[in-house]
DNA sequence: ACTAGTTAGTTAGCCTAATTAATTAAATAT
DNA sequence: ATATTTAATTAATTAGGCTAACTAACTAGT
């Protein structure tokens, strides 16, 4: 055998898996009024703390234009506020005291949501994926 | 330690992926005019066999119309056609002799990218990360 | 202190890919 | 035969990205 040119199944199943994960999420988060994405800037600035949009741009690989969005519709929404930065180009957002208590209420359905979803699989077999998942990211930034 | 409700990173992590993965997947498909879903529907055609849009809906949980849309892309290339089915509400995709052709040369440079990507992953990991997937899509069948 | 270049963020306009609702036609079940 | 379900389409809408062009603020080199 001299090519090994078979495509790696992995990703298929990565990919196949990718929406109903989104739409069992969107399911959860639904009555909360808000949407996967919501939760994962609420979620950034509750675990890592607060963040700047060109931070949270990069970290998603998205444009910034697209967390302009995002973020206003949580100012919006009162869960966030922004503070300017010494440098004053820099606009800060935080959670509010009602973006906090959001952040405890989601994290509760989600975490049952996930934990449906675990049944059956061991923690040793989560932390393989997880290395591979962080060897991955890694192979993405050469 | 009566609850753990600590949010688990696995799911985080297959999030961060997602985009660099599309993004680096398009960086590859592009220069051969086509998508990342075109060439997941050349690619289920051609591995899986003829498929009518139902299925394909099925198995991407996508609705109907939006495999409708596709699929006309891809005849409009003439990568695909379609055959009726002893059942005349059924179209089943085939593919064309020119999608057979296009199926081979993609297939060539998704595996070079893939293979980029798994640089430090071991086959043992591959294998556990894919039984992992496999387990996770069962329970969403719950 | 000026100038040039860069970085942070926004606005506007566009595109793709998904959705839902309604329609047609064919198959199946009562 | 009639009613229901299934396969696919069309039309209209929505969500979430993108690029391009812009302002404002910082940084470095002269």
């Amino acid at each position: 055998m001299k090519e090994d040119t078979h495509l790696n199944s992995m990703f298929a199943k990565f990919k196949i898996l990718q929406r109903p994960y989104a739409n069992g999420l969107q399911q959860v988060l639904g009555p909360y009024q808000m949407s996967e994405a919501q939760w994962g800037l609420i979620r950034y600035i509750s675990e890592v703390g607060p963040a700047t949009n060109s931070e949270i741009a990069l970290y998603w690989s998205v444009e910034k234009p697209s967390v302009t969005a995002l973020a206003q519709k949580l100012i919006d929404q009162h869960l966030i506020y922004v503070v300017y930065g010494t440098d004053k180009r820099k606009k800060v957002m935080h959670l509010t005291e009602e973006g906090i208590v959001k952040y405890q209420q989601l994290k509760k359905v989600v975490h049952a949501f996930q934990a449906s979803l675990l049944v059956d699989i061991t923690e040793e077999e989560c932390e393989v994926v997880e290395k591979v998942l962080e060897k991955l990211q890694q192979n993405f930034r050469k």
